[in-house]
DNA sequence: CAGTAATCGCTAGACGGCAAACGATTAGGA
DNA sequence: TCCTAATCGTTTGCCGTCTAGCGATTACTG
């Protein structure tokens, strides 16, 4: 009974687990990773931007930001044209988290495939992209 | 960089979405049908057996539980021979929603399948299958 | 040009999830 | 037998996430 859903939820809590202690190295909370990578990307993003590059909803990003501005992650600051929107810049300490952080996440992304083939890999990265799809399309 | 990692993190999201909206239509929120489902199986359980069996602390069933109970799903009922442990209980509302809920769960597994042939499900199923074996060996 | 509509960030409140600490009960050993 | 250790459920406090609603600013339209 919904095989392939059972076997992807407890996918899915194993991976955030490690994820998060990985994280928490850095004195990280998941998914505030993600949120420092939309910023190395492009610094100066709004709350929305972020949002939408995250799959995520816009408050979720405001309260985030809170708490990392609290830690001195990044900052908030009005744009001086469009006095509605507000840009989160990065500080130094949120930008020199960049390299250990990413070399954390790669290597937890070697540690978790390393039992595959390159060929298994690719056949899991094409299916699950399906049903990644078939999951958008159903929103 | 870390393709994997973002892809299972993007679908766990839609998947999370889906599931969601599909429960919401019998009254309940994310997750309390596995905390119905292990009833289902076993009526009767400890708040200590069901969190092991979903792969979730203890404090997690327990607020389930509560809210749960709340809403008439189940009761709640101390052990008559060991009085640490607590045993809950399926009212009728909580039964009633066994076939209703198994089958929307159903529905979703086929349509979020529905783009891959027999093989790829398998190979998919295979393959997670073993990223699941490593990220418990890592935790 | 004025007033309405659209766009944004933010707050409030709820829920699932976790770790840590606490209290009560039972089991086991000196 | 009594005292300690193990076992459980619960509480507290935090984080990520969502929906709904608010307030402020900007854009658009008659």
């Amino acid at each position: 009974m919904a095989e392939f859903l059972d076997l992807h939820s407890k996918t899915t809590k194993a991976l955030r687990a490690l994820a998060e202690t990985a994280m928490r190295r850095h004195g990280l909370h998941q998914g505030q990773d993600h949120l420092l990578a939309a910023l190395w990307e492009r610094d100066g993003s709004t709350p929305g931007e972020i949002a939408a590059a995250l799959h995520v909803t816009t408050p979720t990003v405001v309260k985030m930001a809170t708490r990392m501005s609290a830690v001195g992650l990044l900052v908030r600051r009005r744009d001086e044209h469009d006095n509605r929107l507000v840009r989160l810049w990065l500080t130094d300490a949120g930008r020199a988290l960049r390299g250990p952080v990413e070399a954390e996440r790669r290597s937890l992304e070697e540690k978790i495939t390393a039992g595959l083939t390159e060929t298994e890999l690719r056949q899991l990265t094409t299916a699950l992209a399906k049903i990644y799809d078939s999951a958008r399309d159903l929103l």
